[in-house]
DNA sequence: TTGTTTCATTGCAATATTACGATGAAAGAT
DNA sequence: ATCTTTCATCGTAATATTGCAATGAAACAA
């Protein structure tokens, strides 16, 4: 039915789901690049940056909001986002542990 | 319009993208686990295991194994199906670099 | 042969995501 | 005050994803 049953799985296992979802799409990953790049937070010449309308940017910013990764400070009529780097690390642990599961198995087939 | 525009992005953007949509779902988080807990391969009892009906389940295992993230080797009438660890090694790669880029950059904000 | 088991595929419904035009809100400039 | 700039939000259309019942295909058992 596209309902992701979310209460039949552990809370680790929607988290991963959760958080791979900012990179799920090449726009969000795309921004996220950037950002990093121009480490002296930067605005919404995302817009420009990165070839779509400017509602489509803004909404990928305001999810990769709500999932804590970046932040936006507002200054004048412009808003500077830039990474949250403190839930990028949480994140980061988060993904790594499950990218790390090779480490503890052995091949089979 | 719903359609990810692939051709506006690097190739690198549209890769990372395209393995993070590997585990941008609990049920595909759940059944690349439990392959790896039973790391002596094992076949359709993930049905049993994760509670989605087999369809479901099959569907999934298609998704991943067109990553080729995992393969399945035909046994009898049942299927065994484990990780592909070269390429889950490859994609491990990748998605680190992406996730390591705060170590590069400076906090701002 | 007929039945059973296991899994893939088809077909369809429900839901989610993506994209953007239009509009609104807030801050500056004039 | 009006105009402009910048960004968020609303509304809607197009597309993608998810889930499962029904069915099909292949291997095995009787």
């Amino acid at each position: 039915m596209g309902l992701a049953k979310s209460e039949m799985f552990t809370k680790e296992q929607n988290e991963i789901a959760v958080l791979a979802k900012a990179f799920a799409h090449p726009a969000r990953v795309a921004i996220l690049q950037h950002l990093f790049k121009i480490n002296t937070c930067i605005c919404g010449d995302l817009v420009n940056e990165i070839g779509l309308a400017q509602p489509t940017i803004s909404q990928h910013l305001k999810e990769l909001k709500n999932l804590g990764l970046i932040k936006g400070n507002v200054e004048g009529t412009s808003v500077c986002y830039c990474i949250d780097m403190e839930k990028w690390g949480a994140m980061k642990t988060i993904m790594t542990a499950f990218l790390d599961q090779d480490l503890k198995a052995t091949q089979c087939c």
